[in-house]
DNA sequence: GTGGCATAGAATGGATCCATTCTCAATCAG
DNA sequence: CTGATTGAGAATGGATCCATTCTATGCCAC
């Protein structure tokens, strides 16, 4: 019945995935200026399904607006940055402890073949993508949408500086991140608690002190 | 110039500030849809501002809106809301701490007078009001947006169960409150973090736990 | 030459109208 | 009597046009 082709979902939803994926890239990068007739013009279709998706996004955390200044990326200064990874660290351990007990073995095999990847991997948009769909797994069991969705706003807010400072340091210090990982996979492969707490607090605490370190990433 | 009376702000604004209350007070309870039309025909405006408005609360935390399927407060279950409490013994721990350094001597003196407010108050709706001002005074000096944002999310989402639990427990349960709020107030006065962090979450903590032993606040 | 101000252009907010989707109740088959 | 189905009504999503607000450039006074 249902042979017409592409025509997905509705204009805002479409106009939202695209917005959402650019300023993930970093196509659209951290304070930029969203004019809405440009992504209007660019979907064919009007202002107004364009307004609902900014809409969207900024519970997302992805964007920002202001009444008659139009939409923003949210940019964050270092001290903004430094409380929101403090804040990944009380959020996200909680999401992990939450989950634990839900994971299933097909989704440990996941993370596993995952970190496997990540470790295989050359160039930074790949380890992001890998290293986000990683973690976010790994809060998958969690049975609350909303400690999820909350989750969900952080890793937004903080994705492009995570590769801005991956661009700037092309050295080994992945070897620690690996061993992050890996500490945490047994950790949850033994549904221990605090051990998970542990490791994953101290993975999101030690990224945020070598974010500190490196001003250059911030453009304030 | 400018003696046009009301003529406030944008009317997304408007709608957006009278749906806030509405919800807060408890006049449109959780599951509840909220039709734009109804809301647009009392403003005598379009449906358009109204679903600016029903956007903007949803990054508030006070409302959910899925295409084709329009608005509605959002309900939670005892899980889901046992969850949101225990994020924010983690969150609003984390605010309180950042704030307290710059908390100023003015407001700490406010926050007296409200305790002395709260333990003077008779009615439910207002202890709910001030004992929801003292709690965000306390994080006024918290010097991240992003966190205070979501403080309020927190809260938004669980005042009406705060209110509905405060409606059946008539009883002097409220001493309890105050000493803990009297014992915030003092580590605060000392600028004790430590304590600070030990009586919030304490606070929080009993909160969850009773509204945990009275089912009868949900209605799943 | 510098600073403030006014005006033109552009971008956003809002209203009205039309298309699409959903909901729900009544009907009919089993 | 129970269940699925279909059609009418209502509610939401989207397009176009107009009003309002913001911004930036250039001009003028000092």
């Amino acid at each position: 019945m249902d042979d017409s082709p592409p025509r997905s979902e509705a204009a805002s939803e479409r106009v939202a995935a695209y917005l959402r994926q650019a300023i993930l890239n970093g196509e659209i990068p951290p304070g930029s200026r969203i004019r809405q007739e440009d992504i209007a013009e660019r979907f064919g279709a009007s202002r107004l399904p364009v307004r609902e998706a900014l809409r969207m996004l900024e519970t997302e955390g992805l964007t920002q607006l202001e009444v008659n200044k139009g939409a923003r990326v949210p940019a964050f200064d270092r001290l903004q940055l430094d409380v929101i990874y403090q804040m990944r660290e009380r959020i996200e351990t909680l999401a992990l402890r939450l989950s634990l007990p839900y994971l299933t073995a097909d989704q440990e095999a996941e993370l596993q073949d995952l970190q496997d990847q990540i470790e295989a991997s050359e160039d930074v948009a790949t380890f992001l993508d890998l290293d986000r769909r990683f973690h976010l797994l790994t809060y998958a069991g969690c049975p609350s949408p909303e400690l999820l969705a909350s989750v969900t706003r952080l890793w937004n807010s903080t994705q492009h500086y995570r590769r801005a400072f991956m661009l700037q340091n092309t050295e080994d210090r992945q070897t620690i991140v690996n061993a992050e990982h890996r500490l945490l996979l047994d950790a949850i492969a033994r549904r221990d608690e605090v051990d998970c707490e542990r490791f994953l607090s101290g993975h999101i605490r030690r990224t945020r002190i070598k974010l500190a370190d490196h001003p250059e990433i911030f453009d304030d």
